[in-house]
RNA sequence: GCGCCUGUAGCUCAGUUGGAUAGAGCAACUGCCUUCUAAGCAGUAGGCCAGGGGUUCGAAUCCCUUCAGGCGCGCCA
């Protein structure tokens, strides 16, 4: 609708210039807008402000041969207005709002879903928590949000591959074995400690527990041909502990694969780093990067010469000890990723990592991309509540609130949308008595309550007999709060596309918040099942449109619409 | 010291990419269940959009600057 109005205008400017009554060269964007003033119409353009200064006219003049190049136009409009300073408010019949239900009820679940993506492939990488401790409430939010973004991405008509970058390799990896091997000795009474800069956390403890009972360690004993633990202890560090790295990282991956599953997160590609310096990714990816003349040496280690691309200063990718950094790998994963055909890449991160964000943007540059392919979204850290107070959290003391927890207490729905209702880049606090709250200051269930209630009343229809026929007479509503209802549930694709353009899919909580307040004031105010079951049919079919789309909205949000509460 | 983010109602936050009279939830106060779900509804009150300057028809939104808070600045991971 916005795009034909759009189209309108353009035409009947462009004839006024031939018309010798307006002179600009190139046509200026056209602004076309939804009011949020009721009074002034359905669609509104500023166009005729934009054009005033250059035409040397007065906005209300240039307003005027807008509605005059109208009058020939074959669109039918209730209203068009100038008002205010020179705005053009457009109002449509009744009859166009009303004929988009039945657009609704035939897309059904598919209604809201675009184009707009054309199929083009989308990388979606989010979380990728190292595996060296459980997820905590921080992972949590940037799971919520990759998740409903992918979903909303896919709505919009991306195809998207969601995938989890695991950092297997490297000293944190070492450390996290040494770790586990620590406390393994201390649980064979060996009087050893842990150094500070170690994972303290009770799940190693935990883990090393679980190494005892499930064999493995014995396992361990066997393949190093030593003849006892005692033996094991007394032998090089470097043998043992691969064992333990790799044990510590399956474990701990395991779990936060089971907390993530349980959080409606699935993955369709864990991408191991390990992996890449195996197939010589990283080798091969640095020599051509060298081809493009942006690598060098200097004291020892090898550069990438990032400062050519906007970063503050040059980084290293091999160290004067021929180790890799961590920079190497991630090269090489970007490279890999359009390497696999995807044309677009977003990445999830901790605010915390914020400074990466040039040298990665650098990356792509340096590999042959247009910056743009690449969307960092900062995601800002978690202030947990209890009981009014913040939690502080700090992982490698491992002392923090594990996802699980959040999840075993406030449950999956309100957790996901609750993490689903801040800009990205908004500080987030999350209060566990109010998540777990099932009233009102839940916002949750506000949505979902509206959701239910609709559901409900086709229960009692049923129980009434009242069969929804295929075709209703939607002309018979014509309250203003069905009207707005209407208009709302029109509103849903763009909603959708602009979320989708704006990678926010945020909007969709605050929109399903609307959407769910109108429906329980008009629900209160009037019966929808009444004895004149012309109009009863028209209501079901307006709250059958409504739950639809309070479905689909909710599903890319990954937040059930339960039927009943 | 340099860089990034944030600053909007008592609290937590939106504000559709520069539009018309700045919104919601919570908290406070006043009402509404003999009705298809009260996890709901109706209403009252609450604002120097951190401060100052600029850009223009028009600024919470863009630019400069000051202040306040958070984070980041390694051949760490």
């Amino acid at each position: 609708m916005k795009q034909s109005v759009t189209g309108l205008i353009k035409s009947i400017l462009e004839e006024a210039k031939t018309n010798g009554l307006l002179r600009f060269e190139t046509l200026p964007l056209i602004p076309v807008e939804a009011p949020k003033e009721k009074s002034h119409g359905d669609i509104a353009t500023s166009i005729a402000l934009a054009l005033a200064p250059r035409e040397g006219k007065r906005p209300l003049e240039i307003a005027k041969i807008i509605l005059k190049g109208l009058e020939g136009k074959d669109i039918d409009f209730e209203k068009v207005e100038i008002a205010g300073p020179g705005f053009i408010n457009f109002t449509f019949r009744k009859e166009y709002w009303h004929e988009i239900l039945n657009d609704v009820l035939k897309k059904g679940e598919t209604y809201g879903r675009s184009e707009l993506g054309k199929g083009i492939d989308v990388n979606v990488e989010f979380v990728s928590a190292n595996p060296t401790g459980p997820l905590h409430i921080g992972h949590g939010r940037g799971a919520a949000l990759g998740d409903a973004l992918s979903n909303l991405l896919q709505t919009a008509g991306y195809k998207i591959q969601r995938e989890y970058y695991i950092n297997d390799t490297g000293t944190q990896m070492e450390t996290l074995g040494r770790s586990l091997w620590i406390r393994l000795l201390q649980l064979h009474n060996q009087n050893v400690s842990l150094p500070e800069n170690h994972y303290q956390g009770e799940y190693i403890k935990g883990i090393a527990r679980e190494m005892v009972t499930t064999r493995r360690l014995d396992e361990i004993i066997k393949i190093t041909k030593a003849r006892d633990f005692f033996d094991l202890s007394k032998m090089p560090e470097e043998e043992v502990i691969p064992f333990f790295t790799d044990y510590a990282k399956e474990s701990i991956l395991k779990g936060i694969r089971e907390d993530l599953e349980r959080f409606g997160v699935r993955y369709g590609r864990w991408f191991s780093e390990k992996s890449l310096y195996e197939d010589g990714k990283v080798d091969s990816v640095l020599s051509e990067i060298k081809e493009r003349g942006f690598l060098y040496e200097r004291d020892g280690a090898l550069w990438l010469e990032t400062t050519r691309f906007g970063d503050d200063k040059d980084r290293v990718v091999r160290r004067k000890t021929e180790r890799y950094t961590y920079f190497a790998s991630d090269i090489a994963y970007n490279n890999n990723k359009f390497n696999r055909g995807f044309k677009r890449v977003i990445d999830i991160w901790g605010a915390d990592h914020h400074g990466y964000v040039p040298r990665m943007k650098a990356v792509i540059q340096a590999l042959g991309n247009a910056p743009e392919t690449l969307n960092i979204l900062l995601v800002q850290l978690v202030t947990l509540l209890k009981e009014g107070k913040p939690v502080a959290m700090s992982t490698r003391a491992g002392e923090f609130v594990t996802l699980k927890e959040v999840i075993d207490e406030v449950g999956v729905d309100a957790a996901r949308y609750i993490f689903l209702t801040r800009r990205h880049d908004s500080h987030l606090e999350f209060d566990l008595e109010v998540a777990r709250r099932q009233s009102s200051e839940n916002p949750v269930y506000y949505v979902q309550y509206a959701h239910a209630r609709i559901a409900s009343l086709f229960r009692e229809t049923a129980v009434r007999g009242i069969i929804l026929p295929e075709t209703v007479d939607t002309g018979l509503l014509n309250l203003p709060e069905e009207l707005d209802l209407i208009k709302d549930i029109a509103n849903y694709p763009e909603v959708i596309e602009g979320s989708a353009l704006s990678l926010e899919p945020h909007r969709i909580t605050y929109y399903l918040h609307g959407l769910a307040s109108r429906l329980h004031s008009y629900y209160y105010k009037y019966r929808v099942i009444t004895d004149n079951l012309e109009l009863t049919y028209a209501r079901l079919f307006l709250l059958k449109s409504l739950g639809i789309v309070i479905k689909n909205a909710l599903k890319i949000l990954g937040v059930s619409a339960p039927e009943k509460m």
